[in-house]
DNA sequence: CAGTGGTCTAGACCACTGA
DNA sequence: CAGTGGTCTAGACCACTGA
């Protein structure tokens, strides 16, 4: 095979960005028939595998739907997912060139009430820690941070200074998350959050709850050395019992910004 | 080679579920060295473009970071990028077995002030189709829903009854999204708006703008028809000049809702 | 230099679809 | 039955890294 010039394009993506560009152009309706592999085979003068894979990727990307024996087809999009990316408040401020600071009104444990107890799945009455933080940007109150956590995942956590390291930070380097859910809603602040956002009452609030899970508490292992010799060979195949995506819940957090002081900004492109 | 039982799952996905699963055990710790490819070729006893696969897909899905000439880690997950899924809202409603109606408050062509030209690529006082409807989910009023669309893209908006399909709907037919970006916030409604979902003026709204762009209007083409054949061959490859990303402003919709009556969700895991 | 991932090929067998 | 996509293999060449 002729090497390709050093900073070509590797043909996968060539055969991809061609047909990401046509379907940008609306060569295909939605739902319309695409060309078949054995076409674009000959036409790229490439093998199978390199186009299947540049349509297998469109199709994680859903931009095309395939189905064997059948073909493959514009993707209609009527489903429109796009990514939120939910970053430490601490980068993001960062990131804007801005100051961040924050001050702790409340790090301490607490019996679990019922329903909290639930949701971390402890036994009601089991200590939990509770911290209550409110974060600054340029010295403005943007974020009030009421977060309960689970000892067992982070059993040093009362222990962090707060005001240098973000409880997110914190908690993604101890536990390391798997999954995560959250809703978002618009709602006047408590009392509380009011006066510590120094907002009116019925100042309009962008309220975050976010419930992370992830892997259970670490075992004492070795050493987490940041990229070890990987001697980890010979493990016992289909060992693993534990189903995927239930993880230990690890937090639960109300974030609560000042609607004229915070927004959150999406897109959506194929 | 053996053919594989009947439903059993393909090599590359019990290289991938296998992987998944010990990295949600915590079998490697954030940033950790994971298995070569070579000794997951030997583990498995497959190929090793079926290992590549598996990892290349992880990758994709951000739990492992590759460098090439050095490994295969175990991913940090600080940034957590999670889907939020638009859909259509007479979908939304329905799919919750709810009842979904409209009140269509106004369909009409206006004359583009300065920034609203600007954001829909048009000039300072051209046409542009204006709706304002409310979206009911069993005769709640769930959504107000102020629109602007380019007649180009659309011609035949202002036609359309918008009582029984919704602009989302139709403007997904006629003009393939490309593109969209969103902005989520709390504020307080306009005096419009509360009157015509019946709220008071204080009451904390989610408050959706979102923007959308996408091919350029359609040409007069054969038939859409729904899979037709495939005739598409020989294309002048190339040839696409078209920026990919960079469409023709759609719609630009203001979507409001009171926050006692709607949220969002999302969820990530990997 | 050995080890790693990035990618491609030419061929293969298969399940599925629709005529 | 021909055509489609789903997947695998055994080998290859390459660029890159770090000792």
């Amino acid at each position: 095979m002729p090497a390709r010039p050093a900073a070509a394009a590797a043909p996968y993506s060539r055969v991809k960005q061609f047909l990401k560009a046509e379907l940008g152009r609306s060569r295909w309706r939605p739902g319309e028939l695409m060309p078949s592999e054995a076409e674009l085979v000959a036409q790229f003068a490439v093998s199978r595998m390199t186009v299947n894979r540049a349509l297998r990727e469109l199709q994680a990307e859903g931009l095309v739907d395939r189905v064997q024996g059948v073909g493959t087809f514009a993707a209609q999009l009527y489903r429109v997912s796009s990514t939120l990316t939910i970053r430490d408040l601490h980068e993001e401020i960062e990131a804007r060139g801005h100051r961040h600071h924050a001050e702790v009104h409340l790090t301490r444990e607490e019996k679990a009430p019922r329903e909290l107890a639930q949701q971390l799945g402890l036994p009601v009455g089991a200590p939990v820690f509770h911290s209550l933080i409110v974060h600054y940007d340029n010295g403005v109150p943007l974020q009030c941070e009421d977060r309960y956590v689970n000892p067992a995942c982070a059993p040093d956590y009362l222990g962090v200074d707060f005001t240098h390291t973000t409880p997110t930070h914190y908690l993604l380097e101890v536990a390391p998350l798997w999954e995560a859910q959250y809703t978002i809603e618009a709602s006047a602040p408590t009392e509380q959050e009011a006066r510590l956002l120094g907002v009116p009452r019925g100042e309009p609030c962008l309220v975050v709850v976010r419930r992370t899970s992830g892997a259970a508490p670490q075992p004492s292992r070795p050493r987490p050395a940041e990229r070890e010799s990987g001697r980890a060979r010979g493990a016992s195949l289909g060992a693993s019992g534990a189903q995927p995506g239930r993880g230990v819940p690890i937090t639960i957090a109300r974030l609560v910004h000042p609607g004229s002081r915070y927004q959150l900004e999406g897109r959506f492109s194929p």
